[in-house]
DNA sequence: CCTACCGATCGGTAGG
DNA sequence: CCTACCGATCGGTAGG
């Protein structure tokens, strides 16, 4: 069933080139430099994202992340309450990157794209890109990870899932009455994003097919032509 | 992006019903009645499956597994080396399983259905069943938890995914033949395993499509009529 | 953000 | 397959 994909083993506890070394030391917390401060606590998302997508989130310890960013074993608690929220600030800050990402995406083309097809080409494109592009792992983490976070959280997730997902509609709505889309919407749009998501597990940035080549292929596979 | 359903937070240590009660207690091991060691070991890994689906494989611990059947602490270790070779058991057995099942639903439909578009709306059909049917846990278990099996244990599993996939091939092949295909066969096929295999995450038994609705829609997805 | 630590859980084993 | 257990790991916290 197109499940392969090597394990990546892991060199275990490898900090970040450099990164400890950068760290400063004595320096007094909290001060009006709060550059800092966030930039330790968005280091730690990127690295959390980055070992939760390698290894699971069961599987990466905070000990393991907290390595990843210089720190000691019990300082990621200081800028999280727990393993779990840190787990739902990757997925939300995936989310929201993609929702901007997505709007520049729409944005750049609508000079030159106003046809559905050419739309859908946009839209599914920039999924790749989010799926696939280098040091994206916050929305695959999100989306494999899912059983990992509670009904509340999952519920803030919805709706930012619901912001990305609005422009898809009036897009599939239309290739649907012009023909170029048989299937019925609401089920063609999972399924549709099913093929997308499930791209995570067998692309390989090295080998095979482009992302250009990819979109080609499933603009292929879900429409066809003007009648 | 469509990742919804609802985290099914379990009864925890519900034991399967009545089957603790059944266990026979005096009974001396390895008699020449081997009827039960093989049912043991065939529960253990109808519960494993069960739980890795709904909590994942690092958050099942064996001693749920061992409760699921009626079993103490340690005894699962009595069938099976070791917890990663259970995950291996399950896999397999899944694979087995519908690799049979494709078999008999092809052998099935041969007699009335030739044509290629019937003929992948046969194996789309009975994909559904392996992955939402009643009881099926073993397939999506393999493909959500493909991170915690070693490689040489991803070998054997690619072997029977590609004797799974193998009458997959002519059938699209001859789609793309007749211009009702329009896709590169190869991502294609990866992008339509993609679609199938992601409604493990949203598709809910109780309510919506049934797997005839849905197996109609992704054919009108896939395909186009003949020209 | 570090030090030092706690309580709990877990995979697995010896020995019957 | 059970009993009893070990060593390791883990999330999280107090106190600075």
């Amino acid at each position: 069933m197109d499940q392969p994909a090597a394990r990546h083993t892991a060199p275990a506890t490898a900090p970040e080139s450099g990164v400890a070394a950068r760290r400063p030391r004595g320096r007094p917390r909290k001060t009006v430099d709060e550059r800092d401060d966030g930039n330790r606590r968005a280091e730690l998302v990127r690295a959390a994202a980055k070992l939760f997508r390698r290894k699971g989130f069961d599987a990466t310890s905070t000990r393991d992340i907290a390595a990843a960013v210089g720190m000691r074993n019990g300082s990621p608690f200081y800028h999280f309450k727990s393993k779990g929220v840190l787990l739902h600030a990757v997925m939300q800050e995936g989310m929201r990157a993609a929702i901007e990402r997505q709007h520049e995406a729409l944005h750049q083309s609508e000079q030159q794209t106003t046809n559905p097809r050419g739309l859908l080409a946009v839209l599914i494109r920039n999924h790749f890109d989010v799926l696939l592009g280098p040091g994206n792992d916050f929305i695959p983490v999100m989306l494999y990870e899912s059983r990992s976070i509670t009904a509340r959280q999952r519920a803030t997730l919805a709706a930012l899932q619901g912001e990305y997902e609005a422009p898809w509609e009036p897009v599939l709505q239309a290739l649907h009455r012009s023909g170029q889309l048989q299937a019925d919407v609401k089920l063609a749009r999972l399924l549709m994003f099913g093929a997308l998501n499930w791209s995570v597990q067998w692309f390989d940035r090295r080998k095979g097919a482009s992302l250009d080549e990819l979109t080609d292929a499933a603009l292929a596979l879900f429409t066809r032509d003007l009648p």
